[in-house]
DNA sequence: AAGTGGACCTGCTAGC
DNA sequence: TGCTAGCAGGTCCACT
């Protein structure tokens, strides 16, 4: 999916649009992850409010209550008037007089749930237990290295986990210990002060450096005006198996932990 | 409790 | 050219 670059560039990309347009109609197409929870009529006539993020989820306000969205692994937000007849893959269309908001997802993994607010279930229960946004002054080295320690796991699988820090999903988490010269593989709890300090510095800057990019279309990404993100051109690590390192030329390693794929030069990451 | 592996669903591609 | 196995950006859940 979309990691936390690809839905933020999606919420910028429709939030200040959709802000203050009223719903006239709303259409639901096959199952996603998760019921909506609500009759879709009950939203015809509400107001849409802000658009905000928490980690890789969408919060956008309705007037009473709003919709808890989620990318999935292949899902997409586009927004606008030339949305057109649904495709087989367009599972949810949420109608105004400024636009259609519809979510396009073939693998349906993604989610669109309603809820009172964001404070009560089931948003509540989706959001309970997130780690910290990386852009929080909070996530530093010190927090970083001090979650670590607790953990044994593969460092690469408890930032995969978003329970420390959300939003870096496989390329981002590959990409970031690439950054900061930290083998994938090392032990959470083995990880020193001073490396966590580098970790949680190329979370933030990779991720932000992939927001400025709009994020890595890898298939189908695309913001919600349509556009593909440039990132993965300048991806060092995620998916180059076998391509040279561009910083020491050694061949970049594939291996998988946790059922996902890992990606990492052997020679500028140590444990 | 923490760690591991499977499940969800569909489409694309590499390889035979 | 055509089929198939394998793989894909996430996250929940059951089991050890």
């Amino acid at each position: 999916m979309p990691e936390l670059p690809e839905v933020e560039v999606t919420r910028l990309s429709f939030a200040e649009r959709i802000r203050g347009a009223r719903v006239t109609a709303v259409r639901v197409g096959k199952p996603l992850r998760w019921p909506l929870g609500s009759a879709p009529e009950a939203f015809v006539g509400q107001r849409v409010g802000e658009v905000s993020r928490r980690g890789k989820y969408l919060w956008l306000a309705l007037e009473r209550g709003g919709l808890l969205m989620h990318l999935g692994m292949s899902g997409s937000l586009s927004f606008g008037h030339a949305t057109g007849e649904p495709g087989p893959h367009d599972h949810f269309d949420l109608v105004t007089a400024r636009g259609t908001l519809r979510l396009t997802d073939p693998r349906r993994f993604g989610a669109v749930v309603w809820s009172a607010s964001a404070d009560a279930a089931p948003a509540a229960t989706l959001l309970a237990g997130l780690g910290l946004e990386p852009f929080d002054d909070r996530f530093d080295g010190a927090h970083l290295h001090a979650a670590l320690r607790r953990r044994r796991v593969a460092v690469k699988t408890a930032l995969l986990g978003g329970r420390i820090v959300v939003g870096a999903g496989n390329i981002y988490a590959c990409e970031a210990l690439f950054e900061a010269g930290i083998d994938p593989r090392t032990p959470s709890d083995r990880i020193s002060r001073a490396r966590a300090g580098r970790l949680a510095d190329a979370v933030r800057s990779t991720l932000a450096r992939a927001v400025e990019l709009g994020g890595s279309t890898l298939r189908n990404f695309r913001d919600a005006h349509g556009a593909a993100g440039a990132f993965q051109l300048e991806a060092k690590v995620y998916g180059r198996a076998g391509k040279p390192c561009v910083r020491c030329g050694t061949p970049i390693r594939r291996v998988v932990q946790g059922a996902r794929a890992t990606f990492f030069c052997p020679v500028c990451q140590r444990r």
